[in-house]
DNA sequence: CCGTGCTAAGTTTTT
DNA sequence: CTTAGCACGG
């Protein structure tokens, strides 16, 4: 057996190869591994395709590979593993490491681990001078890319109605992720013709910007290392072994360019699951599967068919699911785990009986030695979250959300980013207009749209703009005029002192000097210290990041914060349970795990259900979601649930008939004798948790409170209450409506014990449920 | 120019 | 139901 050597025959000699390689000898990796993934671990350099099946031991493999290409002499510096997110790269640096240090006592220092995106990045910050981009280059995420098309669509006169700037940007997102660059983007009708143009100028804007987008990293970097210059060259050598995770959610511009990054020495490994594609709006293309075997004859296959991660019932149910779909071929997980405990399913009324389904679950085996970080709450869209979130809260168990609205995309963290980036880079003119009036400095909107007119008629740049407006008489009045100056003159001073300063002590100087921290604690609302607290909360993970990056600067901090995943935030060490999308869940496993809203119209969602290759990857996407479950996986539906205002019949979901009987057991809640009548209906669930409905109840005013017109402001800080007032209960002596909301509960009125104070300020006692008494203090959004 | 209040609009998944 | 964008009055 020569194969495993052959490996090592590059950089070390025989002998030497085979003696640091004992570790990782055919014969030590088989009492590790089962079989097929020690040939996939031993394949010697040359094209490989892994097909590996959820659980089956992907990540075991891909580090095992690594570690023993390092441990036989392969240069890790020129290595490179392409994974999906910035946490899947994270883990395997890690594992990688551990694995060499515990059995070499070397490191795998300068491994070339990332996602497609910030792996692109990293090329370009060092050879993108050669496709004409600064060093210093900033990435503009799907909000800034809709700004700038939309002003784009402004300044070219498009109709707004015909042309949403949504659509044309998904046009340009999917020409470029074919591969299509403005220039070679050819127009069919006029819907084309329009997207045509509007990609030209976009592209001018973002290079005027000295920006890119996330389409523009890859494009660009493929444009880069397809070209013929010295950098490409240079790059095209750069790498001995190249590695791809999650090949199936590749698109054509990444799999061209790993074919391109690989091609000196062939060596290229991508390992994927074609029934966890499920990122094809995205410009996924499952067919590089199969391209990849006819673009690399003698390509070996391998499958990874033993499912390691959940017990029988779960994983016939998972098969039963994904066995629907004709675009596949055929594959069949088996595990050698028995049954398990069978999987449950929940039919309740509505969406609060789901939620407190979960709710109750999980609180019922939480003292049977279940720890909070075991459980997971999985569901199709972001919106969907919130009533499970509530159910959560009212019994006081520790959540957390992945993913969803982030923490960066807050106005006030927006604000902060928008001066480090115009710290970082001048001619960032988004970030510029973001900023120019926060705090507000008399910079109206007008001021704006002459400097936007000056920068579009003199094709010169934002900040060239801003400095000309601020000198000369000509542009605008004195009053804007000198306030523009002033602006000018506190970029200036911030980019002069900031040079040297780290990230974290950049923000500090700047929430101090822009007038922002004196802004916000001016207005004294509990809302304005909200955000100053986000702010604090911002600027300490700026040193958490100046603590552990190798070389931390601001530049790559504005990189990370631009590139990080959803799951990026997702931390077992916080020990909550976990809410997010089937998406997020992606590459995730948990002991126990919820998957909600089996529903037609929801799951399979309302916009994939005419087309059938839609409902196809909704199938695959229900396949990874169910695949997620170690030991106990819990479905639900309910008869009707309300999505943005309206209740919406519940239909059973078609995936719930693919379930195999025998490994279903289920838990249907009776309709509520009353239907309809919520008030004070409480009772016993047939699960055995308490449920219960609360509509808000009339209930009298505090003393010495006079009737006041309805008011329905929201809270925006936790801790804020707001009281509602219902004007049609004016009359009636016995009272007002008096609901209460925090920000994620709302409490009916026989959840209000007492009331103490006057005026805008009162202490409220609620009622929690399951917790008790409390006492808040609450104050009057809007005044009585 | 700023803040308030209203109306209208949208609502999958995300690097 | 929520949010974003807009018109109006100060």
């Amino acid at each position: 057996m020569d194969v495993e050597l052959a490996a090592g025959v590059e950089k070390t000699d025989r002998t030497e190869g085979a003696r640091r390689a004992e570790p990782f000898s055919p014969e030590a990796l088989a009492r590790e591994l089962n079989p097929a993934q020690v040939e996939a671990v031993l394949h010697p350099p040359g094209p490989l395709l892994v097909i590996a099946g959820a659980g089956s031991g992907k990540t075991r493999v891909i580090t095992y590979r690594l570690a023993r290409l390092v441990a036989t002499g392969a240069d890790p510096r020129r290595l490179l593993a392409v994974t999906f997110t910035n946490k899947a790269a994270g883990e395997l640096r890690e594992r990688v490491d551990q694995l060499l240090y515990g059995r070499m006592g070397i490191g795998s220092r300068g491994l070339w681990v990332g996602t497609f995106h910030a792996t692109a990045a990293r090329i370009l910050r060092q050879w993108g001078t050669a496709v004409g981009l600064r060093k210093d280059f900033v990435i503009y995420d799907d909000d800034d890319q809709k700004r700038l098309l939309g002003r784009v669509l402004t300044d070219l006169k498009v109709p707004e109605r015909m042309f949403p700037v949504r659509q044309v940007l998904s046009a340009i997102d999917r020409a470029k992720n074919q591969g299509l660059s403005a220039d070679s983007f050819s127009s069919s009708d006029y819907f084309d013709d329009v997207v045509g143009k509007a990609y030209r100028l976009y592209e001018e804007r973002l290079a005027a910007a000295n920006a890119t987008d996330f389409g523009g990293l890859l494009l660009t970097t493929l444009k880069l290392v397809a070209g013929s210059t010295p950098a490409a060259l240079e790059i095209a050598q750069r790498f001995d072994h190249v590695l791809v995770d999650e090949f199936q959610d590749t698109n054509s511009v990444q799999y061209r360019l790993v074919r391109l990054l690989s091609r000196q020495t062939g060596s290229i490994t991508v390992v994927g699951d074609e029934d966890q594609s499920i990122y094809r709006w995205r410009g996924a293309d499952i067919r590089n599967i199969l391209d990849f075997e006819r673009d690399h004859p003698g390509a070996r296959v391998v499958k990874l068919e033993q499912n390691y991660r959940s017990t029988g019932h779960i994983l016939r149910a998972a098969n039963a699911i994904i066995e629907k779909n004709s675009e596949r071929r055929p594959k069949r997980l088996f595990t050698e785990a028995g049954d398990g405990d069978p999987i449950v399913l929940f039919e309740g009324e509505t969406e609060r009986d789901e939620a407190e389904f979960v709710a109750s679950r999980i609180d019922a085996a939480l003292p049977e030695g279940r720890a909070p970080r075991d459980f997971a709450v999985f569901y199709r869209t972001n919106a969907q979250s919130r009533v499970l979130e509530d159910a959560l809260r009212a019994r006081d168990l520790p959540y957390a959300v992945v993913g969803g609205t982030r923490f960066f995309d807050r106005a006030e963290i927006k604000n902060l980013l928008g001066y480090m980036r115009a710290v970082a880079n001048p001619d960032d003119g988004l970030a510029l207009q973001r900023i120019i009036n926060v705090p507000a400095r008399g910079i109206g909107s007008s001021t704006v749209d002459k400097i936007g007119e000056l920068i579009f008629e003199r094709k010169i740049s934002a900040w060239q703009a801003l400095e000309l407006v601020g000198q000369d008489e000509e542009l605008l009045a004195t009053g804007p005029r000198k306030k523009v100056a002033a602006f000018v003159e506190l970029m200036r001073r911030l980019r002069a002192e900031g040079a040297t300063l780290g990230p974290a002590s950049l923000a500090e100087k700047i929430f101090e000097e822009s007038g922002y921290r004196d802004a916000l604690a001016a207005e004294a609302t509990l809302e304005a210290e909200g955000r100053t607290e986000n702010l604090l909360e911002f600027v300490a993970q700026m040193r958490e990041y100046e603590r552990e990056a190798e070389e931390p600067s601001l530049h790559g901090f504005l990189e990370r914060v631009a590139l990080a995943s959803d799951v990026d935030g997702y931390d077992p060490e916080k020990g909550a349970i976990s809410l997010m999308t089937v998406h997020t869940a992606k590459g995730l496993e948990f002991p126990v795990v919820f998957l909600t809203g089996l529903e037609e119209r929801i799951f399979p969602h309302a916009r994939s259900v005419d087309d059938d290759s839609a409902v196809e990857e909704e199938r695959r996407l229900c396949y990874v979601a169910v695949t997620r479950a170690r030991t106990q996986l819990h479905l639900s539906r309910v008869r009707r649930r309300r999505l943005s205002g309206q209740e919406l019949p519940g239909i059973p979901s078609r995936f719930l008939r693919d379930l195999p009987a025998e490994s279903v057991e289920s838990i249907v809640m009776a309709r509520p004798a009353e239907y309809g009548n919520y008030g004070s209906s409480e009772g016993r669930g047939p699960w055995g948790g308490r449920w219960s409905r609360d509509e808000p109840q009339a209930s009298r005013l505090p003393p010495g409170r006079s009737a006041a017109p309805r008011s329905t402001a929201a809270a925006r800080t936790p801790g804020e209450i707001v009281v509602e007032y219902d004007a049609e209960e004016t009359s009636s002596p016995m009272g007002l409506q008096v609901g209460v909301k925090l920000r994620h509960a709302s409490f009916g009125v026989g959840d209000v014990r007492g009331w103490q104070g006057s005026g805008a300020d009162l202490k409220v006692t609620l009622r929690f449920p399951g917790t008790g008494v409390k006492t808040i203090l609450a104050r009057f959004l809007s005044k009585p």
